[in-house]
DNA sequence: TAGTGGTCTAGACCACTTA
DNA sequence: AAGTGGTCTAGACCACTAG
């Protein structure tokens, strides 16, 4: 014990990312457990020799990261890992798309009377006329996901051969089809594959799928799309991780 | 158009809160679309008369938020809503816990040899001993979730009453039980029920199910604890937002 | 009253992008 | 060269907590 490592001044770390690794460090060897009240900002600066704002900075990101936990006029303490702090992201999904060997094949792609149950998502009448795609995914060749999706229809904005690639499910994903867009809303749950999808895919139907369903809004709040894939459920699994970010790998 | 809001120096809103809240509002307001550049951080010190660092702090909140990215040299762009910036967290699981109605009843508890399968995920030998515990989580009377857990036995930390009941699956999501534990993983797939599971939670074996999974290390990288919850599919939807925070609500 | 975090000021220098 | 964000300084005052 004694020394404390010290900040590196010539470092490509900023010296923020480099303090807020040596308390995660501190942290993860067990010199500091759950509760314990980590040094306050004043004797880090001190220690250190930085700046308040560049302390608050570290602090500031151990808290972001459920590492830690301020409370004015007592101190910063850590928190333990809790199941409840956890978050799961849709990286497994993209990852589908991002992959070279991936592949989608159009459906159908044309314009429809939508069913009652489209109807209500887009919030448009019965009569009315919405864009209807349908995709398969595959992976090297094997169907993985199956994609349907309703837009409303536009005649501005007329319906474009590359709006229906892999590059619009890439899109959907990064943002970079609507800036028409303002909010969407996501769902996810599990669900057992229709005997139309079950088709699609090579599957029987009432196997085990996920659902993801999406419904996004323009910035009058009006429904401008809805759509879900739906996946095999053996072929997505969510994972994630609490506690220290990095903790325990390789 | 014209007049800006400005900050209000009374309010109980910090500057930087009510700066990041209007840039949301003029985002929202179709003002500023995807890919537009946002006023220069000197211009919104200006316009908004407030120091560089509060500025700073407002822009970081939005690109925390994904509403904005900053790009070096170039500035500060609206970001469009992406699907693939969803993040899905355990609040509606935790939602049971926290509920009046809810009650946990202990199947089992006991120090038992562990299957090869709980052997694995806990690295431990297989003569060795383990503390199982089996629950089931009941809202207002009904089975909703069964829970099954096995930690390493340590005799020098006998098993306590207040470990089984309700708090301890509270100090599980919380984190105030374990003050020993340096990480988690989680995994968060789709199933069915087992017979066994079935017939605990007074379904049909093959119902549809979510599985969510935790693995708790220790600040050895040692496994300390490893269950599973299982629930109801239809019990458990999983729903989030991507674009402005709070738009489109009520 | 002393110590803590919460917020803010009014600058500074740097790295990067664009023209 | 001019403009942008990225980082940092060295303080300040405030609200809150605890002895």
């Amino acid at each position: 014990m004694g020394a404390v490592s010290h900040i590196d001044r010539s470092s490509f770390e900023p010296p923020y990312a480099q303090l807020a690794r040596l308390l995660r460090e501190r942290i993860a060897s067990g010199e500091y457990r759950a509760g314990d009240r980590l040094p306050s900002e004043a004797e880090l600066c001190g220690t250190y020799r930085v700046s308040p704002m560049t302390v608050r900075r570290a602090v500031t990101l151990l808290v972001q990261e459920e590492v830690a936990i301020t409370e004015q006029g007592r101190g910063t303490f850590v928190k333990s890992p809790e199941l409840g702090a956890a978050t799961f992201d849709l990286r497994d999904l993209r990852r589908y798309l991002d992959d070279a060997g991936t592949d989608v094949r159009i459906l159908e792609a044309r314009i429809v009377s939508p069913s009652l149950h489209v109807c209500s998502k887009l919030a448009v009448e019965a009569g009315s006329r919405v864009i209807a795609i349908k995709r398969i995914l595959s992976s090297d060749g094997e169907p993985v996901f199956y994609h349907s999706e309703y837009l409303v229809f536009d005649p501005m904005r007329p319906l474009v051969e590359a709006e229906l690639g892999v590059t619009a499910l890439q899109d959907l994903f990064s943002g970079a089809g609507g800036s028409g867009l303002k909010y969407g809303r996501l769902t996810l749950h599990a669900s057992a594959f229709t005997e139309k999808e079950a088709a699609y895919l090579g599957e029987q139907a009432g196997t085990l799928a996920w659902v993801v369903e999406h419904l996004f809004y323009d910035f009058d709040d009006r429904p401008e799309s809805w759509g879900r894939f739906v996946g095999r459920a053996d072929r997505l699994t969510f994972s994630t991780t609490v506690g220290i970010p990095g903790a325990g790998e390789a």
